[in-house]
DNA sequence: ATATTCAAGCTTGCATGGAAGATGGCGCGC
DNA sequence: GCGCGCCATCTTCCATGCAAGCTTGAATAT
């Protein structure tokens, strides 16, 4: 509702922008940039001279300031005054906020579907337990990255069936800043199985139109993988992400 | 945690920046703007040229470029492309959005204040009682601007001793957005007593160190005080404010 | 009278230049 | 050798110029 989305690609190529749209210089740099940060192109701490970046991306200073503007206010970067771009690290700390947000968010959100006319929310609920079987079949087969888009999947139809915009921006800049970080711990992970069953329960709160048990289902899961991610990082001595 | 907040005024005067701090020129376009829109000094609606603003706030345009962008990323404007800045208006709809989003997150926090250890938490409970007791004189001396003020302060310390500051700065991005929105509706309130008492509930539970109890007084606070509200806006034909 | 076309004036998008500030290295004093 | 101050350099910040696009309104043809 806020605004639109324009690139939803998760991959663009760092310096090549194919698309031939009616899109601002400002908008390739954002994309570009985002994109880099994601995969690691630009690794957390790396500090970059705008005048670097835009002459990498063929363009002026000016779009690339403009765009690390938006970074920054979306959490990714961090504009030093006169030094720089600072492409900004994730400490253990950073991941209990970001835990502590999506909990809120995914029960929230489990809530309002499971709360929603009989044709949308057992549509949901479909979609849902698509995505889960997709992790089962992932899990099944030993395909990690897989699992892990599906389980992406899963979450973010939630987000969007509930319908509510600015529910999704917050999750999404949520989701830019954790990326890496559930890139890194993917192949940490141990209770897949229990991430699926749990799925599986939240659908079904869905489909039995009890908001109550979703929302209780969709916080104990977020939860449970807080439980389990948080002590492995630090066990692991993971200062930063 | 991810930046600091430079300028905490509330009331900033439009064309003066009395802060003889270090500031940049773009900080002051960003308050200015941003305390113009609070006060409705710019009404929503409204579509200004960032020429027009440059000239009135006595730089260029680039600086007003600039701090566009950033209030269009808190969603308080639109940028067009090619038409100027437009100060956004909030449709009853987008007051769904945002109570959705502050009962998720008053939940969330409410539950992790009553989870914090002992001194902590019971200096939380008695900074949340002393906003309450301010609401309760203010009812009392039928004072509502004074209960308006004590209201949010209640909810921003709830949400400040939750230590979690990307959900800080959510809630202070919601708030920018439904503030206006806040005062008009604030004659229109009714059960101001109820509110109190609610409060009264949420400090309680926080105190007994019981999360489950204060997550659940906290959510039903905020989805009362969104059923009152609601059908006003609706009945009162209100389509944007 | 009405529709259509076209041009002028407004707007931002983007590039670039000058200025101020921070930083790191180099030279000097000890 | 070691510490300190200064300058060169690199960085962003902000102003401004130019160009492109959209809107509006008038003038003309029908």
């Amino acid at each position: 509702m806020t605004r639109a989305q324009p690139s939803k690609d998760p991959d663009a190529r760092t310096g090549a922008n194919a698309g031939e749209k009616r899109t601002s210089l400002v908008d390739d740099a954002y994309a570009a940039m985002r994109a880099a940060i994601r995969n690691a192109s630009f690794a957390p701490g790396y500090q970059a001279s705008e005048q670097e970046i835009a002459l990498r991306l063929g363009m002026s200073r000016t779009p690339v300031h403009e765009a690390a503007i938006r970074l920054q206010e979306d959490g990714l970067v961090r504009v030093l005054p006169r030094k720089g771009i600072l492409i900004l690290a994730l400490a253990p700390d950073d991941m209990r906020e970001i835990y502590d947000v999506v909990i809120a968010m995914d029960g929230r959100a489990a809530e309002l579907v499971a709360a929603l006319p009989e044709p949308e929310r057992l549509a949901a609920a479909q979609a849902l337990d698509a995505h889960t079987d997709a992790m089962a079949d992932a899990h099944a087969g030993g395909d990690l990255p897989a699992w892990g888009q599906a389980d992406g999947a899963f979450h973010a139809a939630l987000i969007e069936h509930a319908r509510n915009g600015r529910m999704s921006r917050i999750v999404q800049a949520i989701n830019d800043q954790s990326h890496r970080a559930r890139m890194l711990t993917l192949n940490l992970r141990r209770a897949l199985d229990a991430s699926i069953a749990e799925h599986r329960r939240i659908a079904r709160a869905i489909r039995a139109a009890d908001p109550v048990e979703a929302l209780d289902a969709a916080r104990q899961h977020r939860i449970r993988a807080r439980d389990e991610l948080l002590p492995l990082l630090n066990s692991y001595g993971l200062k930063h992400l």
